[in-house]
DNA sequence: CATGTTCAGATCCTATAGGGCAGCCTCCGG
DNA sequence: CCGGAGGCTGCCCTATAGGATCTGAACATG
């Protein structure tokens, strides 16, 4: 077994137990990369015994960290048939995102507004910087860092509103987003109009409006849906 | 091994192939039935091994069952510690899920308004109906079938909204509130407050205004919120 | 009495084995 | 040429075994 058998070295007394992770921690990680990255397209069947393959694992890790993949959306399980990489977003499953990220970011965005801290505002403004810097080549590995700024910022946004029910709803569709872009034919030609859009939530949370930030927010997320469905007239 | 084997007998040649179950399937509803029940207390310890003999069945099902009940927040894992039930509730935590809550079923009020038909409407109103029927005796088995009901009519208006993104988001929410009212100390003394107030829902989702439906929803979650708060004053 | 140590039981974690089912390919008879 | 039977392979599902780890209690020691 080529377990890691943490902490063998005697020297390390105080090694910090932080967190330790068992195999189906990094199969699962493994596996959320892959499909954020595209590496397993929409459609593709994930075999358990496959993969356990793969990463150089038995097929027991592989089961539980599917098991709970499977409760994000981005996989689905047929009993006793397997799993499969969840299909592709079709407009209507879009615009169904849209509508509920309209429903639950805005008050994200009011409710972190209320307990901003300078500390959370900075992290708020990095996400924001990343996003202007970020490469927005063709190639999806030249834009990943942009979605995942993306990503980030509306995350914080969730976390910092401090209710643990709030950034629940909020993960059930985060992950969705992204999975959309890369494989919705959007790609990032609203860089420019989204950067602006952003900053302009940051701009109203650091002023500390909840109301403007609710706006600008809302604002967003609705341009977002409408430059997307303007980019992507095919189903 | 006891495997079902279904179909086994000649004679049912055609017979239907409904969604074929497996142990782990099995395993998580009957789990679930206990925490929605009270027989698993919060804190409480779910060892994998000894429910895995509870239920006379080999650990491998148990595993993955409780790797998806972790995401519904029923359950906490910790690594080699293993998996235990989540705590009780703070009046902290019941305030986030009832501000998540008003953020949430106003809108599926309004979406489910907007596409409901009659068959649909049949659903609420027999959920309103058990509502007021369901005995509300002080025992649990006695005011489970009432829970029930509450959580049916919620559930049946954010699958109206044909929106699987809200129906997942809703779903984030709706285990914990049963939970809550188990354990939270909140009996069911509001009954006829809240009968009134689901009433009130319904009425305006027959009418076919969405914003009267909102806003009949809003009322509600926010007044048992009230409630709540004013029959537990403790921790 | 307080405190550190040891040991045993329970538990988690992973690997492996084997049963059963479905799809695919080949082969053979019409 | 074509359709079906039969074998083969891959996969899912569950059980079982064994190593690793934690917990709690008994016990020794200052």
């Amino acid at each position: 077994m080529q377990r890691p058998s943490q902490s063998t070295s005697p020297g390390s007394r105080k090694g910090k137990p932080v967190s330790r992770q068992v195999l189906a921690d990094h199969v699962y990680e493994e596996l959320l990369e892959s499909l954020m990255d595209g590496r397993l397209e929409p459609g593709a069947t994930v075999s358990i015994d496959g993969t356990a393959r793969d990463l150089d694992v038995s097929p027991t890790p592989v089961r539980e960290a599917l098991a709970r993949l499977e409760h994000t959306g981005m996989v689905r399980r047929v009993a006793l048939k397997g799993y499969r990489v969840a299909p592709v977003f079709t407009r209507e499953d879009f615009a169904e995102l849209m509508e509920a990220r309209l429903a639950i970011e805005p008050v994200n965005a009011r409710l972190a507004c209320a307990r901003l801290t300078p500390e959370r505002l900075a992290q708020l403004e990095q996400a924001v910087t990343d996003l202007k810097t970020a490469p927005r080549g063709p190639s999806f590995a030249e834009f990943r860092d942009y979605l995942e700024a993306d990503e980030r910022f509306h995350r914080l946004i969730a976390e910092q509103t401090g209710n643990q029910f709030m950034v629940a709803a909020y993960a059930a569709l985060g992950g969705q987003v992204q999975r959309f872009r890369l494989f919705g034919g959007v790609g990032i030609t609203d860089a420019e109009n989204a950067i602006a859009e952003h900053q302009a939530v940051l701009d109203a949370m650091a002023t500390g409006d909840p109301e403007t930030a609710a706006a600008a927010m809302a604002d967003h997320v609705s341009k977002v849906r409408g430059r997307a469905i303007a980019d992507a007239p095919e189903a």
